[in-house]
DNA sequence: GACAATTTCAAACAAGTGTTTTATTCATTT
DNA sequence: AAATGAATAAAACACTTGTTTGAAATTGTC
């Protein structure tokens, strides 16, 4: 199935799959070579280092990921700003979770859960790539639900940094997950349970946080119950 | 000022930080040897191998982490649900980033984080004697919390779940906080704002879903679709 | 103080690491 | 068909790893 694929392909794809179960240190260049039916001097033929084809892999993944599992394009258009929410949950767990995406934590998922920890050189362009952008339309959207008063911004982000940690909970715990509630582990079969708790549950907190801060003088609390 | 303690202890102490810092494949005894002015051949003295080391500096860990910063003992009794909820927040906060906790990601408390990821088999202990009878009271909490209905158990501990997973995010993820909000970083002066914030966050997503299932008779569980 | 057990130390060991070297095969162009 | 450059392969290299060894130092006990 991968043997279409040249050299160069099959070690940055079979290079994800190690460096997310073994981690960087732990991942050694024979075993990726050899589940690359390819040879070790391959490796730094086309990446020159181990970290060369680091750097290549997590740049494949996040390309990837985000090419499959796009978050929304459209953020200034007129749709239920819950909706927008609820697409953006989705679509971040999809992309954790599922096969084609990430695949949790059996698949290069690991990876991404690892940098988040320790960080490399090389996670420096992806932050600035694809993380602060789905930050920053995290925040527009929970803005959105806020009535748009640019002078709470600091509970909004507070409220995006929630919502995404629930969604790197889920993906990367999955060992503890497993261990305290089996039925909820971030596995395909389970995107659509998690992404709609997440929805619900994170839709709660920031209309708490909203209320927290209706004193505040400010256009009129965009009421927002079905 | 670790002068006064046995070899034995200093290298558990010293091996602590930098199995936090470098993580256990990566971190080499002849590190944390160096740190704990110590001979190499200590450490397979006192711990049979790295392992053992390791195993030893993981229970010292969470039995010192809960020692300062136990979670609540009494949930039986008549203290509101919302401040009981409030309690369990602000300890899982303090035991996770204060100094004299795990000291979040600059100290032990990044090993943990990589357990999650990756349990070694020395996790296993770990997971029944403190994670699942954490678990336990969080679930009872917010089971005061939605009026003690048993029957709806599988909406409660996703919301568990969900409170964990700020904390864990939080205290780990300081890498890329730092970079996309680095005015929230898990930080000791920072831990009332963050444990208020996740408080406040988590207290409107319980009661969302207690208001999604407010209309439901006992046993008929609907799905969430809109 | 003498003896025995425990603890510490420097050195060596075997295995595994990423990388480089050198030679060979393959594909493309002339 | 020959030539050229890219790609692959096997072996060697320099280095680090966890662990063990055997002797020295320390501690506790009579």
């Amino acid at each position: 199935m991968t043997d279409d694929l040249t050299t160069k392909e099959r070690i940055v794809d079979k290079a994800g799959d190690i460096f997310g179960k073994k981690g960087f240190r732990a991942a050694t260049i024979r075993m990726i070579a050899r589940a690359a039916h390819a040879n070790v001097a391959a490796i730094n033929y086309h990446f020159r280092d181990k970290e060369g084809l680091y750097r290549a892999v997590l740049e494949d993944i996040f390309s990837k990921g985000f090419e499959k599992f796009p978050s929304i394009q459209v953020t200034g258009d007129n749709t239920d700003p819950k909706e927008k929410l609820r697409i953006f949950i989705h679509s971040m767990f999809y992309r954790f979770l599922s096969n084609e995406g990430w695949n949790g934590v059996s698949g290069p998922g690991k990876l991404i859960a690892r940098e988040f920890l320790d960080p490399t050189p090389a996670f420096e362009d992806i932050v600035e790539t694809y993380i602060k952008p789905q930050k920053d339309l995290l925040v527009s959207i929970i803005m959105d639900l806020s009535g748009n008063r640019p002078e709470i911004m600091d509970r909004i982000i507070p409220c995006a940094l929630s919502i995404i940690g629930q969604g790197i909970y889920y993906a990367f715990a999955a060992p503890v997950i497993q261990r305290i509630a089996p039925q909820f582990m971030p596995i395909q079969e389970n995107i659509d349970l998690l992404a709609d708790h997440v929805f619900r549950f994170s839709l709660g907190g920031i209309q708490q946080i909203n209320t927290d801060l209706a004193g505040l003088p400010a256009d009129s609390p965009k009421e927002t119950h079905e």
